[in-house]
DNA sequence: ATGGCATCTAACAGATGA
């Protein structure tokens, strides 16, 4: 099974990019973050024409995210709400969760915030985030032990996922200690990162700044993640990063990273 | 130190992203 996550800045600005991706690298599931649209105006059947079942979160303008599937997807769940009810709404008014089952296996696709600026508002929104998806997630893995947890985690876990002209990684956003403990804390309740069962060197990123060249430079960094339960993680044969793309005219900053098992 | 670029909104500048 092929699992690809890919934020796209946009559904309806990329539509062509992900229809052709789709039709070459035809994956069991793509889980689609930053879609930027409301569900009446997802171009749902753009993507069901090639075979495609839809499931989407979305919201006007920001955030927003979506699953697409070869076959039916079970137990779709949206928001910190359809695993925790009790959470408070405004935890939700930002879409950024959606959840499936495939043979058994829970597909978590998740869009974490940003951040703004590390001590800024939006990063104490960020953590505070960050901490209700471990209880989430300590909630799933009393149902479902085999969990598939990945996204546009808008953190790089390790200095080597980040290019070497940042200075301050440290107190940087996306890499800052606060964000790093966030993160492995999560894993910690027993998820591994796929892409590194293979690759073991830096200089791999998954999104680049539409700025300063940063792509053709490949000053970039890895934030998009799959995160694999124990034994997914052992099935795991492959998780790669396609750079293709990201090469294209008016292209996502983002690359599409895919893991099969 | 700043802004670079891109997307969205009922905009023509500002918020957001990372």
């Amino acid at each position: 099974m092929k699992i690809a996550s890919w934020n796209v800045n946009s559904v309806r600005s990329r539509l062509e990019h992900v229809t052709n991706w789709l039709q070459q690298n035809p994956v069991d599931v793509l889980c689609l973050q930053e879609t930027k649209v409301v569900d009446a105006d997802f171009p749902r059947s753009d993507l069901e024409a090639l075979g495609y079942h839809t499931y989407i979160y979305g919201q006007k303008s920001y955030n927003g995210v979506a699953l697409l599937s070869q076959k039916p997807l079970e137990q779709v769940t949206t928001g910190f709400a359809g695993i925790l009810p009790d959470i408070e709404p405004e935890w939700d008014e930002q879409k950024r969760i959606i959840t499936g089952v495939i043979d058994g296996v829970r597909i978590l696709n998740l869009y974490v915030p940003n951040g703004s600026e590390v001590d800024s508002e939006k990063y104490k929104y960020k953590l505070g985030w960050l901490n209700w998806l471990h209880k989430y997630l300590k909630t799933l893995l009393q149902t479902t032990p085999d969990i598939c947890m990945c996204g546009d985690f808008n953190i790089a876990l390790e200095d080597k996922d980040i290019h070497e002209n940042v200075s301050s990684i440290k107190n940087h956003i996306m890499s800052s200690d606060a964000e790093r403990q966030a993160l492995n804390q999560l894993l910690a309740l027993g998820f591994a990162d796929a892409f590194r069962k293979f690759t073991e060197k830096g200089g791999h990123y998954s999104w680049w700044d539409y700025r300063t060249m940063s792509f053709s430079r490949n000053r970039g960094w890895r934030i998009d993640h799959h995160y694999l339960t124990p034994e997914l993680y052992k099935k795991a044969v492959s998780c790669a990063i396609d750079l293709e793309p990201r090469k294209l005219v008016k292209p996502s900053d983002h690359a599409p990273v895919i893991v099969e098992f």
